[in-house]
DNA sequence: AATGAATGAGGATTCATTCAT
DNA sequence: AATGAATGAATCCTCATTCAT
């Protein structure tokens, strides 16, 4: 028995559904409101009734994207287990996280060119990474304070980590049909576990 | 006594540094013709005398800043020393380019964004891409003929370095102003150079 | 106990006073039935209950201003004195009329504008008009029968008064703040009666 | 010889012309920018090369219509005569001013609606009042100098007759066609001046 | 080579009105 | 009686590109 109120709340996901797809296939700018409104299945007026404007659509999604499962990926620093390894579990679920919206990638791109002149899509992109350097770090103190790592600096030993997860993002322009990210990924965090390690 | 072609290409060199100017502080979409027009100090038709199109001007850029010094970073596979001291004066120099057209990293998004849309820029980008990761595979096969390095897999290797390099990139977006990108660069790279060391 | 048919008159009230202070506010065009929605405490559905446009609205607010007060305004015909002292007081009346309503004049405006494509609007103000000229009419003869003005040709000294009293509306675009408007009209009104008098 | 400057010159007034005869046609608003371009012979893009908007458009009308022959009217000052039957004569000028632009009539109105919510239009329209009015209280002040007219307070006369100006023009709103304007203005001055006169 | 006036298809947004509930 | 979500035609304005000079 869905409540009246569920309604504006479906109606969104439907917009923001439809805009994603559409955004990922034209481009924020090639994108015209009439290809979102058509692919919502609602009317012009609909759309404006939930978002004031295509900014407006923009900005959610970017909230979409960018307010995510810290809490799920969280869960890898209360794990049993060494830490290299969980490192290589966080690695695998990144990459597999990215090939589930494989075809999101392109919005992704159109985000970092708008970071640039919208604020607050640059602090939605700056909040995530700050959070996911964080939960790097944590990790990377547990394999210190267990005796698995040097005494690396620990905030170098994330940024560095987080520079080889977003740069794998960046192989998709060379190559976006890559199936072996995977293993892209997965050897590039061993290398630098190698170097780690005691 | 300048010859005519001179002319020519002083006009494009004009309009080309007004376009990156009127690109960085505005992105592709948002800067008009006669923002163009304005800052290079020239006509709108002189402006399509020298180029048909927004769109190739775009693509002159996305030729001057991805068609590069390769010859350059070439130098570094003739040069003596440890490969992983020449590795990370490679990446000094890299952070050092990065930092110099500072102002130009908005458009570097832009036309990551644009690559996924427009096959022709994709694939100046692609071939950049692909030029340095063969120069890195070179460079670290190098080292493991020396002896210098373990027998890893020189193109995930090389992979490893790319995504490296990539990344610190993309910190520009949660820290435009850092000042600090040198030594970010020279700690991930050392982290990693230790992984492939014997 | 209200009987049905009142809360419709209460609603309708609510409505138009609504209407009239966004109107005021706005102009007919700039002012949009969501201000009046939102002016009136009701719903959107509420108002096309009780009107089923918004040009009904406006008709509706000009028959609240144009459909007036004859009757009382005739009552001096019937009155005793001088007939000069009549129309001056009269002439305080007009005043104290435009003074009480003085913010609803930008909607005095809107009307005279909308009477030149409304032809029922532009109906509403000329019957208004003519039902003034005919009271003054009538005044004037009773001066001119009693000896206290010449023998003028009625019609003529009407539309002057009527011209007076209309160019005093006027003089709020120039000064819409005058609080001198009784000065202004009992002074013009009496060099007329001056040059009626015998 | 057209000099290039005369091109925009004669764009604006081509422009302007046709936006009075919309206009006056349909109203402000109702009158579309495509009506505009159709009437003018000239493209959109023209009209909006010339006048950066609709408002722009009307302000322009505002200044040709307001912004106007005072010096003309000036004449009326140096002339020789009785003030009154100069007064005759200016009343005379103006209500063939106003058939001659009979048809313009309705922008007048638009103005008057206008005023009330720009700021600009409506310092025009009060500029031009003041300027007609300043000229009216030299005319009466010469009038009683010559001891033509009772030494009556010269604002207060000088109000008396804007109104009646002003007034006249309203009643085009009861008779649109009305073709004794003339007589209907040259009586209520007469009526006014007979109260001036010693 | 160079100018800048002119073009017009295209797009985001608005808002009076409707209608299922 | 009343609600407010939904509709979609209509409108202002933009801007890449052209072309007469």
């Amino acid at each position: 028995m869905p409540r009246r109120s569920d309604v504006s709340e479906i109606r969104k996901n439907q917009i923001l559904d439809a805009a994603m797809a559409v955004f990922a296939r034209l481009g924020f700018h090639e994108a015209r409101m009439d290809d979102i409104v058509q692919a919502s299945g609602l009317s012009k007026g609909a759309l404006y009734w939930y978002f004031k404007s295509k900014e407006d659509i923009i900005t959610a999604i970017s909230q979409r994207l960018f307010t995510m499962d810290i809490e799920q990926l969280e869960g890898m620093l209360a794990m049993e287990g060494p830490v290299s390894e969980r490192l290589l579990q966080l690695t695998q679920a990144r990459v597999q996280g990215l090939q589930r919206m494989s075809e999101m990638i392109p919005i992704l791109f159109e985000f970092y060119a708008a970071a640039v002149h919208q604020e607050q899509v640059r602090q939605f992109i700056a909040a995530y990474f700050q959070q996911f350097h964080a939960l790097l770090e944590a990790l990377i103190q547990q394999g210190i304070d267990r005796g698995e790592f040097r005494a690396v600096n620990v905030t170098e030993a994330a940024s560095a980590l987080d520079a080889l997860f977003e740069g794998l993002v960046m192989h998709w322009i060379v190559d976006p049909h890559a199936t072996h990210w995977n293993e892209l990924g997965q050897n590039a965090v061993r290398l630098l576990l190698d170097g780690l390690k005691r």
